[in-house]
DNA sequence: ATGGCGGCTCGCAGCCGA
């Protein structure tokens, strides 16, 4: 089983984009963030015309996830338990025993701020979630833009970056966390070149440069943790005319 | 120190992202 995550940046924009790779790669699952479309206008026709089936939970401008699927998703949830959050953030789904979480976490703007609040709160929220989750799910799988760079590696310039958000200790203090309640990284279940990064900023030339940060994450329970062969980041999108500034994430399970 | 790019909108300037 072939499990994908993938920030878009607007999908109206990267539509063909995700076609194209959906045909290339052929995963079972993709998960998207940043799709930045009510629900009306979800892009549903093309996606089933490509062979996928879909759930999505969208709001204009901003935020918005999807999961497309060769499998038709059960048991869906939009809403982060505990939070009254109108902010379209999160999407789970069931494709058979596998349980599959969307996450795209707030990414904080600046240390102190209220959305770096917001960030923390989201997070505990979170973890209380994922917690209940893998209670009901033995094989569960949390992948999505995590905004969170989760150790010095994982960052190009990790000096510079050093107490900025996406790489300060409280964020990065929540994503152990969610190791220590049972998940995996399943990027570091293998040996990896230096300096892999999943996201580069538009400017400076960053993506040409390797300026980039690991912030996009494929985590599973110890269940499928077992069962992985897999995790790489796909940095071939990036490479595209008009493309996001998040590169795709794959792994794979026996 | 700033803004740099790209996508969005009750749009042509200002916001947000990371």
């Amino acid at each position: 089983m072939k499990i994908a995550t993938w920030n878009v940046n607007s999908l109206s924009v990267r539509l063909p984009q995700v076609l194209d790779w959906l045909r290339a790669v052929q995963p079972d699952v993709l998960a998207l963030q940043e799709t930045k479309l009510v629900d009306d206008k979800f892009p549903l026709a093309e996606i089933e015309a490509a062979g996928y089936h879909a759930v999505f939970a969208g709001q204009k401008t901003y935020n918005g996830v999807a999961i497309l699927s060769r499998k038709i998703g059960m048991d869906v949830v939009k809403d982060l338990p505990g939070l009254d959050d109108p902010q379209r953030r999160i999407l789970a789904a069931a494709y058979d025993s596998v349980r599959i979480l969307n996450i795209y976490i707030p990414n904080g703007e600046a240390t102190g701020s209220d959305k770096y609040q917001y960030k923390l709160g989201w997070l505990e929220k979170l973890t209380l979630f994922i917690t209940e989750e893998l209670k009901r799910y033995s094989k569960l799988v949390v992948l999505g833009d995590f905004n969170i760079a989760p150790e010095e590696r994982d960052v190009h310039d990790p000096v510079a970056w050093e107490g900025k958000v996406l790489f300060s200790a409280p964020e990065r203090q929540a994503f152990q966390r969610l190791l220590q309640i049972g998940l995996c990284d399943t990027f570091r279940l293998f040996d990896q070149a230096e300096k892999q990064f999943s996201w580069w900023d538009y400017r400076m030339n960053a993506f040409r440069r390797n300026m980039g940060l690991r912030i996009d994450h494929i985590l599973a329970s110890k269940t499928l943790c077992d069962k992985c062969t897999a995790c790489v980041i796909d940095k071939m999108p990036r490479k595209n005319e008009r493309p996001s500034d998040h590169a795709p994430v794959v792994a794979e399970f026996s």
